[in-house]
DNA sequence: CTTGAAAAGAACTGCCT
DNA sequence: AGGCAGTTCTTTTCAAG
């Protein structure tokens, strides 16, 4: 798909703020509202916007610790990359995993409540999963998300 | 914040589709319109959600590598972890900056048009910065997003 | 907590340049 | 592609039980 200027224009003022009406964006893009809209409307038939996540507060639901994992698997068949993936998505402490080439198989992000939590889960979840091998851990500090180039 | 099943029914609700009205969504949880409309408006008042995000395609924006990259820096004094957050957050590429507790300092998720995009970004800018040491690449195969604890 | 109503605003449609 | 006008839906606030 082709994106001209005023396109990008809106995934830069999307990106930053996804609650703003179709009206008060294109009053800012000297655009009238069902212009606005209609573009809006053609970028989601496009695919190039997905659609809107809710961004949820874990520390202040109680989920003080975010902890990143490297996982290598010690049999790799096809049929463990599968196993391994149905039963890790089914622990609630795991949040994403990402299926990754290089050093380690796959990149999960676990929270927990504290850290004794995440050795629980660490413990008793994570290292008895089928296939698991070398398990890497570094605990999230602070995090930065950027605009990147997708709305430039 | 405490949080009653009806609230966590609403996150849960939400974090699956966060662009439903909250008629649509008080009918699902047989609550009135307003009384959903309050809940959702405390719930964002005491942080716990905390916005929407747009999600952009990436692929469909002509991006199609994603990779993981683990920083370990070569000196650590605050001044140098400030620089290095500076600097590789000016990267247009660099689409989030994860202060880190392990084995690594940083995890960097980039994004690149492809293989080739990515070595020009990883050689000319990344292991440039000032600072770097040892770095570890993993490239993004497929990703999942579950839900989590947070809405159970 | 509920229902019902009313006002404001946002989203969507059709027509025209 | 864009704007204008009108319709529909949602959000928001209010009154009352």
């Amino acid at each position: 798909m082709t994106l001209d200027e005023t396109d990008r224009a809106i995934l830069r003022a999307l990106a930053q703020n996804a609650d703003q009406s179709t009206s008060r964006l294109g009053q800012k893009l000297g655009l009238s509202q069902p212009a606005t809209w209609r573009r809006i409307k053609r970028l989601q038939e496009a695919g190039v916007i997905a659609g809107r996540r809710l961004m949820l507060d874990s520390a202040s639901l109680g989920f003080g610790v975010t902890v990143f994992l490297g996982v290598k698997l010690a049999t790799k068949g096809r049929v463990s990359l599968e196993d391994f993936e149905r039963a890790i998505g089914a622990i609630p402490e795991v949040q994403t995993v990402e299926h990754v080439l290089g050093l380690y198989d796959y990149r999960v992000r676990v929270i927990a409540r504290d850290l004794a939590d995440f050795e629980r889960v660490l413990r008793r979840r994570i290292m008895t999963l089928p296939g698991v091998g070398d398990v890497e851990a570094n605990v999230l500090l602070s995090e930065e998300r950027l605009s990147g180039p997708l709305e430039q």
